[in-house]
DNA sequence: CGTATGGTTGATCTCACTCAAGGGTTGTGG
DNA sequence: CCACAACCCTTGAGTGAGATCAACCATACG
């Protein structure tokens, strides 16, 4: 079953040109595959790691919990995200990776991709380019929170969502699925459920956005982007030699 | 002049060991030089790079512009940090960033970075980890900023940076130079000017905290670390073979 | 000196939190 | 097949944190 790699190769095509003995040695690594339950922790807050975890379907989030109970989610992993390669490097992470609903991940072991990078320089740039967005991501994350009126804060993050998912090939026609509860939205905001609830409320009574359970519709697409100043640069989704 | 790679090796060295060689191979990468005034745009949004920056001397911010005229500042750079190294892979950045005070800042060719690249895999790895440690500090101002109430995102800020100083040589017997307005501060935790100002003054009333003109104390790291829940893991500040 | 910049203070108002309850849907067991 | 529990969404009311507006002070600088 090649589908494994299918989301991580739409991931890096998007952004650079691979050589087919590239794209042969991506596929080439052993992966160990495994189902994960929704609210399942797939990676445990300050673990040893000996493997990094790509996403193949389902959403995952990573969060930060505090000594107060309070919890943040700092990052939305989708389909073809590597969730965890920066724990190629750092063998350990502090926030824990959870499912938001059924997913299917695979384990790459460290082992095996530390050989690729120490043969395949360019292949090398090409995952650091995904934890230099991911990076990037998050940079726009901080921007959100600290000055984005929740409504435009709840604008961008769909703007982001859909379009990632669109890389993935998991959303078009200004549509996606986006199985997640309102209690995840608000640790993703820094808001309390009920502010959430009525901040998701006012996007729909502006007819700007149709959420019904797990669907989510755009209306109108670019005046949502503008509404939320949203410019999809920082997803760095064009071809160019890295 | 070696001085130049000191604060670079330095944060090098902390995380992992280098040979000889590799020592000399980032030793002999050639650069540019420029001083920086105070307030000066060093690096300006969207523009298409050919070389990336390191900090030697001198603080600074990376900000966000948004079109309501907010800002908001996503990073804060110290000696020996690579400023804007993603940009050997994302060619463009889509965030300014700007000298705190007068700065000493010298700029490597990406065509020279690429070259060490292509033959030292684990000078790559290490360029990568600093670009993965800034994605992991950015993960947790996201918490900072979303859960941690001022006071608590404030003494973390300067756990952090006491922190980081400390790896350059900056900082120690728990006093740092902080040349920063607080109207800059209150660009990187999303408040108000004039709420910022009183969150200082709540720290500095509680005695924890000493800050005068430039000049930051910290009364009990300990103890301001407990209150902010600050945990140093995420800076990765140990010897690992990476 | 006058001016600019940054820090400080007070008053007012609004946004967002908390608390508390009700409604809808789904799944499960009697 | 219905009752109940669990979970999520929704709504209302009261409170408080943080924004905004508007001054005023301190220091550095030309």
């Amino acid at each position: 079953m090649s589908e494994v790699f299918e989301p991580l190769l739409r991931a890096l095509l998007q952004r650079d040109h691979l050589s087919a003995d590239e794209v042969a040695q991506i596929r080439s690594l052993p992966f160990r595959k495994r189902i994960c339950e929704r609210g399942e922790q797939i990676i445990p807050d300050g673990a040893r790691l000996r493997e990094s975890c790509l996403v193949i379907n389902g959403f995952t989030v990573r969060a930060s919990h505090l000594r107060s109970g309070k919890r943040q989610i700092n990052g939305l992993h989708v389909p073809g995200d590597f969730v965890d390669l920066p724990a190629l490097l750092l063998k350990k992470i502090s926030h824990n990776v959870v499912a938001l609903n059924e997913c299917e991940v695979v384990f790459f072991p460290h082992r095996d991709l530390r050989e690729l990078c120490e043969r395949e320089p360019h292949l090398t740039r090409m995952l650091w380019l995904l934890t230099v967005c991911d990076g990037a991501i998050a940079k726009e994350w901080i921007t959100s929170i600290g000055r984005r009126v929740p409504e435009e804060h709840l604008a961008h993050l769909i703007c982001e969502t859909y379009t990632r998912l669109n890389v993935a090939g998991l959303a078009r026609d200004n549509r996606f699925d986006f199985p997640i509860t309102q209690a995840d939205i608000a640790d993703i905001m820094g808001l309390s459920v009920v502010h959430m609830n009525r901040t998701i409320q006012e996007l729909r009574s502006t007819g700007e956005v149709t959420w019904k359970g797990t669907s989510v519709s755009i209306l109108d697409f670019e005046a949502l982007a503008t509404r939320a100043d949203f410019d999809a640069t920082y997803l760095n989704l064009w071809k160019e030699p890295r």
